[in-house]
DNA sequence: CGCTATATTGATACAGTTCAAGTTCCGTGG
DNA sequence: CCACGGAACTTGAACTGTATCAATATAGCG
């Protein structure tokens, strides 16, 4: 499923398109040089399949550099939370402790290109380059920050809302990620993950999807997503 | 509101009892001594004080020493989504970007001691104490991993189900802390805060309550939180 | 003791779920 | 290129959980 690639081909970290999201965001071409030969390899990960479940004792980061990803956690009762939809330069998987289980699976939901880090080379990282130390705090802080936000929309606002404050957030990290979002949109997300990310019925989100489609607010099928009205949309996401 | 604690008659964290939640959690007494000559001050906050408002420009974060205090997002329409209750031993404010307004305000809900701490003096504090450095990751890796999992109850399962996520976190911090949970237990939270928490109405929540004292296992009432049968409460907690 | 906060109860309305039967999309192989 | 089949999406009807509003009751403070 996971699939190394060969040290000759891997693209290296100085023309990462991903880079300006991720852990090594700065730093100078030198670093960037000492960073990369601290990365344990690449790999490719077919749709679909898992870089981890939820339970896993794994001992490896990854930093998505292509790629769309679902983080989620599962329910006693067949239920799924999707916690987080990853986007090329999200970094996936990492803990503190060592011995400490993975607490939500990552599956990839299209083809995804994926840099590996250990734990031993992350902490010789966070030995020798301070900016990498600031940088992780940052992403982990920036983390919670961005649960609390879906927490906020998840548990407060009714499913009108909750679709345009969720397409809203995906749309944005598109956009800064250099996607055209005044046009059709390639969303590789079916109708379920979307359901399972905001906390409503796939039927109900359908429902809900007609009328913001009708309202000529967002058109959202097949894996198209098209944004007609971004206020109109930014006024239903924040009027939660 | 909030009241500094004179030098001569503030505590010192080498008997503080909320030390082993904290971020000064590790160290020997020697690096304790020099980790309090960085913490900024001391502080009283009467309950229903708050101590950030969310979009606040701060540039202090505290460690909660006494009290409980709530963190939480205002919306537009007037609800709010409590995102976190903070005990004894937590970080509040913690950000890295200076100029980064709080994303979420904080109230004291009883009164609350608390240990400041500027940005000059943690970022002094990071540079000469290793421990420090990996302590603060965690604190901030393990928030992230708590709100995930409020995120996936407060989505996914209805209300006799959140109740139960929601008290047993609660009652199992609370036991961490010391406090004899198989008794009575004093909670210093209204029916609209919990509500606010789990994302329902007070309404219904006490409804909800009613039943689950009359199956016998859980009283909440009046600020007494009384659990009359773990297992079950433990059951309706994961089997969402 | 009375006042105000907070909590309970009741009746009604609505958002969201469930189940089941259609429809549309899209990749596959002929 | 078209026909087929499975997956994804839509629609309908009945039901359930939760919200809303308003009235009553209880707790705790001055």
């Amino acid at each position: 499923m996971l699939k190394k690639i060969a040290p000759s081909v891997q693209l290296s970290c100085l023309t990462c398109e991903a880079r300006k999201f991720a852990w090594f965001q700065s730093g100078t071409d030198d670093q960037l040089r000492v960073r990369q030969s601290l990365r344990t390899g690449q790999y490719k990960l077919a749709a679909n399949n898992y870089l981890f479940m939820e339970g896993d004792q794994h001992h490896t980061s990854y930093t998505l550099k292509q790629g769309w990803a679902i983080c989620y956690k599962q329910l006693k009762d067949g239920r799924r939370q999707i916690v987080h939809i990853a986007l090329p330069g999200d970094f996936l998987g990492y803990k503190t402790d060592p011995n400490a289980p993975i607490d939500y699976s990552v599956k990839a939901v299209s083809e995804c290109m994926l840099c590996s880090f250990s734990e031993k080379n992350i902490n010789q990282l966070l030995l020798t380059d301070v900016d990498l130390i600031h940088r992780l705090i940052a992403i982990q802080t920036k983390q919670s920050k961005v649960c609390r936000a879906k927490l906020s929309y998840v548990g407060q606002s009714q499913a009108k809302n909750k679709i345009a404050s969720f397409l809203l957030d995906l749309v944005t990290r598109l956009q800064r990620r250099g996607v055209d979002v005044t046009s059709n949109v390639h969303l590789p997300l079916s109708r379920i993950d979307i359901a399972d990310a905001i906390g409503v019925t796939p039927v109900h989100l359908g429902r809900v999807s007609v009328e913001l489609s009708q309202q000529g607010i967002v058109e959202c099928r097949y894996n198209i997503l098209r944004v007609k009205d971004f206020e109109a949309l930014k006024h239903l996401a924040d009027c939660c």
